[in-house]
DNA sequence: TAGATTGTTAATCGATTAACAATC
DNA sequence: TAGATTGTTAATCGATTAACAATC
C-alpha cells in the first residue's frame, strides 16, 4: 500500500470534526488551521499537514469554511451514512452504552445487544430486547453488521471477538481491559478507564500525610 | 525538567501492568520481553527500552519475574496505594461507572457522584447518595480527592472541569465529547467512543448494496 | 495594495528497531 | 558449557515544526 496515510493522522481526524461540528453549531462560517489547532492543542501546521494527505481544502488568506471542512472529513472517514453496530454484553455498560444517545446523533445506530445470560435475554433495553448470544453469528450476517462494541467481563472478551469477527464484523471497540488478539485485517481499538487513570497518577504527587490504605491482596 | 521520560512511553506501562496481573493471576512466575510483546502487539525491543527508563528489573537468560515486574510498575505508575475518585454526573454513564467493580479491583475508590439535577440529588448508587454540585468544591476538599472523571453533557463539561480544578483536583478523565481547558499541570485524558469508532470506519469498505440512509439535518 | 493564511518543503526532533556484548 | 535473554548502543525510521512562496 504506497503513501497510505498514517495511522495517528487518521486518529486526529474525528478530532477536527469533532471540533467542527461545534462550531457549526455555533453559526461559525470560517475557520483556520490556527484556530482550530488553539481548540484543540495542536500546531497549526500539524494540522494542515494532516489535512493536506487528502486534498486542499481551505483558501489562502482566509483560512476553511466550516462547513465544507466538515463534510469532507466526514466523506474521508467514511461516516456520512449510517452505520449499524451490535454491542455484546448488557450488564450495567451494556445498558449505559444502549442508551447513549451519542451514537445516534452522530451517525451509528446500535442495532442490537446480546448477552450469554438466559435472565437478560428477552428483557428489554430501550427500544431493543437484548438477544441471546448463541444466535449471535446468525444475526450479525443477517443484520450485515460490520462493527461491534465488546462489554463482557475480560475472561469471555477473546471468545466473543472471535465469534464476532466470524459473523463479519470488521471493527472491534473492547471495553474489556484485555488485549484482544485479531487478525491484522480487523481494526481495534481499545477504552478502559483503569488505564486512563493509570496514566495520569504517573504524574501526581502522593502529597498528603494520610496515604489512603492498599487493598490487600 | 532533564531527561523526563516521554509521555508515549508512561501510556504503554499500564498495558504491560496488566498484562502481569494476568500472568501473575495465571500463576506464572515468569516472562520475557518477547512473550510480553507478543502478546500486547509490541517489540520486545520496544518493552525492553522502556523498561530501561526506569531501572533494570530482568535477568540475562530468563527474563522478567512476573511478580516483581509487576510491583515494579506499580511503585512507578505510583498505584500501589488507593486513589480516591469523584465522579461529576449521575446519569447512565455516571451509574455504570460508580458501579464499575475494575475501579476498586485495581486499587481506585470512587468516594463520591454529584449532579445538578435537584431530582437526582439524594438518590442512591450503590453504596453512594448522589450528591449536590454545588457542594462539589467543599466536598472534594474535604475528601482531598486529586482525581475525577466528568461524565456530564458536553457543554457543561468545562465549567464542570474548572470547579474540580478549583477544588484541587488534578488529573481529569473527560467522557463529555470536547476537547477541554486546562491548565498544563492538570493531567487530562478523554474517552469517546464516537471518536474510537470514527477512527475505524476510516479503514472499512462500504461494500453492502444497500446503504443505510444517513441522519437527516 | 496590505494583511492573512494556505499548502509544502526541508530541517529538526523524537521514537522504534536491529544488533550485540554481557551474563545468567 | 551452550542457550537464552537482558540492557544498551547506534542506525533507521517516521512525525513534527519552522519557514516561506503562493495567493486569496
Amino acid at each position: 500500500m504506497p503513501n497510505s496515510v498514517p495511522n495517528i493522522v487518521i486518529h486526529r481526524l474525528p478530532f477536527y470534526l469533532r471540533a467542527l461540528e461545534m462550531m457549526a453549531e455555533n453559526g461559525q462560517v470560517v475557520t483556520s488551521s490556527q484556530e482550530l489547532g488553539d481548540r484543540l492543542g495542536i500546531s497549526s501546521a500539524q494540522i494542515r499537514k494532516d489535512l493536506s494527505h487528502f486534498g486542499e481544502f481551505g483558501k489562502q488568506g482566509t483560512g476553511y469554511e466550516v462547513d465544507y471542512l466538515r463534510q469532507q472529513l466526514r466523506r474521508i472517514l467514511k461516516i456520512e451514512a449510517l452505520w449499524g453496530i451490535a454491542i455484546v454484553g448488557a450488564g450495567d455498560l451494556g445498558h449505559a452504552l444502549v442508551n447513549y444517545a451519542g451514537f445516534r446523533e452522530r451517525n451509528f445506530l446500535v442495532e442490537t445487544v446480546f448477552d450469554m445470560d438466559p435472565k437478560k435475554v428477552g428483557t428489554p433495553i430501550g427500544s431493543l430486547k437484548v438477544e441471546d448470544q448463541s444466535q449471535m453469528l446468525q444475526r450479525l450476517k443477517e443484520l450485515d453488521i460490520k462493527i461491534a462494541i465488546i462489554a463482557v467481563p475480560a475472561r469471555n472478551a477473546q471468545t466473543v471477538a472471535e465469534l464476532l469477527i466470524e459473523g463479519g464484523v470488521r471493527a472491534i471497540l473492547n471495553y474489556a481491559p484485555i488485549t484482544l488478539n485479531v487478525p491484522d485485517e480487523v481494526c481495534i481499538e481499545y477504552i478502559d478507564p483503569v488505564i486512563a487513570l493509570q496514566s495520569m497518577t504517573y504524574y501526581l504527587e502522593r502529597e498528603s500525610m494520610e496515604q489512603k490504605r492498599a487493598v490487600s491482596e
